[in-house]
DNA sequence: CTCGTTCTATACGCAAGCGTATACGCGGCG
DNA sequence: CGCCGCGTATACGCTTGCGTATAGAACGAG
């Protein structure tokens, strides 16, 4: 029965998705991880095809051309990084600021996504259509930051700029190569989310980069 | 900048420095522009060759490959960032907050300086040795933070906290692509830089962004 | 004026990469 | 079984880009 149910599975799904041998999302999945590795311009067909084990004769009953390809892979990164991550803090948030922490962290501390949003974020300064689909996921974690944030803070305009700024902070602090004289990179981003929040130093529940060093 | 007439510098100075038709920097500064453009990839020679109005005849007389161009362009950013900025701020600078603040938006907001600084930071995150470079640069502007910080900020921790802060935001600002439902960004990163550096709403001596002392 | 240095133009070989064309293989279906 | 669909492999033409070779032009020096 369960040879059945494999091959019902085979027949019936694999039209509706239109492939079985190498999935159309198999090569999404692979040019993500080569724009984040390397950038838009690693992002090269063929390549991919090696990657996954096979020549690039395929890839072209998926997608039209390189680009549906990139069309493609930011579909999928717009969508994995908005739904994904803002319902998995609505789910597990708990204090408003320890939320507000999460929803910097959790994006920012993604393995995987996080450096395909750095890839993102210097590819959309140069193609106008990224920076649109870039100012949509941004929005929308802006929205978030303001909501909490706004929770403990009544100035409308202080909870905008206490919102840009733990953003800035969670984006820049990967764009940073200084040093700290001793501190972690994480302590000090640490102190500094207190600062953002406007609570006192070690407060912060145990997020990702929370905690007290105690160091 | 280099630019400055190098078509009338022939005579005296050509066989010292051993070009007069397209010299060195101009290679260099072309490169830079092509990097703050389109990143390293687009650092192409032929292109800067048709840039320029040559062919690429005579840049393997400057360059041994174009890694070497690439070499020499980080260390004409190298010191360029480094030295003229920390200079200039070190003339300019008044108050020792809005020194800070000058020390940050002078980079960043220099329209030439700017786009390669953010090119060569998403660049370091694929390429060792220019992250050790960004590193030195990043350290200087973060020792000078620190030391603008720290004369109203007694906590050493908290003064690498707010540094880290306000590198960030000076950063990330231009990594970020969230609108701010009818404010500009400038206002809202002017009252972030005031959070930053712990002062009152509207106490700036002059609004962030380009608007460093001119005197 | 002639010479040598130095940049310039042009041509070449080579490799990577895109998109197309075509034949093969394998599984599903009549 | 034999056809068909679809993914795969392979080969091709084309473009771009690097690095080299070589001849010509510009300009200062003698």
């Amino acid at each position: 029965m369960y040879t059945v149910a494999y091959m019902n599975w085979n027949s019936e799904v694999a039209h509706i998705v239109g492939t079985v041998r190498t999935p159309r999302e198999r090569w999404i999945e692979e040019g993500l991880r080569a724009l984040a590795d390397g950038g838009p311009d690693a992002v090269r067909v063929e390549a991919l095809a090696k990657r996954i084990g096979v020549t690039k004769g395929g890839f072209y009953g998926h997608f039209a051309d390189r680009d549906a390809l990139l069309e493609a892979m930011l579909d999928a990164w717009e969508r994995e990084s908005v739904d994904e991550v803002l319902d998995r803090v609505e789910r597990e948030g708990g204090d408003p600021r320890d939320k507000a922490q999460l929803a910097g962290m959790l994006t920012f501390s993604d393995d995987r996504l996080l450096p395909i949003d750095l890839a993102v974020r210097d590819w959309s300064r140069r193609d106008e259509a990224v920076a649109e689909r870039l100012r949509r996921v941004d929005n929308q974690r802006m929205a978030l930051l303001r909501e909490t944030i706004g929770t403990f803070c009544p100035d409308p305009d202080e909870v905008e700029a206490r919102g840009l700024l733990a953003f800035c902070l969670a984006i820049g602090a990967h764009f940073l190569a200084a040093d700290h004289g001793g501190r972690t990179r994480l302590q000090v981003l640490s102190r500094a989310g207190d600062l953002v929040l406007d609570r006192p130093h070690g407060t912060a529940a145990r997020g990702k980069g929370g905690g007290e060093p105690n160091g």
